[in-house]
DNA sequence: CTTATAAGTCACTGGCCGGTGACATTTTGT
DNA sequence: ACAAAATGTCACCGGCCAGTGACTTATAAG
């Protein structure tokens, strides 16, 4: 039962509309993300979104699964878990909380999807919103346990941190300079991974695996 | 030479469009400002906007000239700022930050202005991060001198956490939770600012006058 | 009172949008 | 080989948008 070349494959097709999301993301941010937008990108008519995904939102859910939008537990706890564990509660959080600003910075979609996060919500950022609400439990439970009963609340300032990078990720799309902080640059990122550390009490930041 | 009564004054229907503005920006957000919108809330035609703005963007210039969006050195230096002058630069930036968030906090438009910046560049959002820029060189200037030169970046320090609770800010209008903080209620709110002065090593935050 | 000009109204264009129904063509099952 | 179903194309609708030209009406100057 071997198959013919298909020039009509359904699979084929939704592939090709879901590839599509992620250019017309990547190309003009969400708000020129509408369904004659992402038909145009796929070369494919734009109905094919209505019967294959029963509309956008449904295109953007499958987009949604479709990629590593958020980085695994691995990527941020390091190659050694269990030295990491050893560390001193500060110390652990700092790391974490930096080895996610290098994770996401490494993924321009997904800054773009937090940025579109940030003014409204959809099935898109409401997906990322749950795989990012898990993820961080999944943290505080693997290598935090401790967090939750500290004098200090080590918590609340690690998701201002996390929000404080993620915000000005958000502004290096199109702001060269945040209070003084050169955004598009090495530099400027250095420094921000820096006072990371700073903000709980560790001086010399250690490197991140490259 | 006394002036009838008008009812056609140009004046008066520039200061309708300019409030008209503010009302749509804040009932609907910034997806929902275009000349229809506004014209339509000010209960005036909308070709006025061309003829008395030359467009859409000289309004929102207008209306960017018109209300106090950021705070004043007074609101954020507090009642006496030779006080203030004596402290340790660590107590001086986290009262300031702290007070900033204060401050950003009563102002709903300026927040719905800087999610508005989060995504998208126009005269609105340049207009005001031109006065922000203005105003934080002013505050460095005035109680902060010393900030430039110390081993600690405590500039990007406070320009992180001020990114952090800006983010939280925006994010406080359709979302309830992030990380834990709820960020609809006081309570909330208190555990964010407790961790600005954490992140200076300050652990019992001093009130902030009332 | 007359008249020029400013203020404001109205109707329209052209474009893009999301969404749908009717149609043509390929693939599949029998 | 044939019919049914799946795949894809096309043309169209109504709605909202930004922007413009032609119009009416009030105001002010003489």
């Amino acid at each position: 039962m071997a198959k013919h070349v298909q020039t009509r494959d359904r699979e084929q097709t939704r592939k090709l509309l879901i590839e599509a999301v992620g250019r017309v993301l990547a190309q003009d941010g969400f708000a020129g993300l509408g369904v004659n937008a992402v038909a145009r990108a796929a070369g494919v008519d734009k109905v094919l979104i209505y019967r294959y995904f029963d509309g956008l939102p449904n295109l953007l859910q499958a987009y949604g699964e479709s990629g590593d939008f958020w980085p695994s537990l691995e990527e941020v706890l390091g190659p050694d878990e269990n030295a990491l564990r050893k560390l001193p509660l500060d110390a652990r959080t700092a790391i974490i909380v930096a080895n996610l600003l290098d994770a996401l910075r490494k993924r321009p979609q997904t800054i773009e999807i937090l940025a579109w996060e940030a003014v409204q919500q959809n099935a898109l950022t409401g997906a990322l919103a749950d795989v990012r609400e898990q993820w961080s439990r999944n943290v505080i439970a693997r290598v935090l346990p401790d967090s939750l009963k500290t004098e200090t609340d080590v918590l609340a300032l690690a998701s201002l941190l996390v929000a404080g990078f993620q915000y000005l990720l958000i502004r290096s799309r199109n702001t060269k300079l945040y209070g003084g902080l050169a955004l598009q640059t090495d530099d400027g990122w250095r420094r921000i991974r820096n006072a990371l550390f700073q903000a709980f009490r560790l001086s010399p930041p250690p490197r991140s695996r490259h």
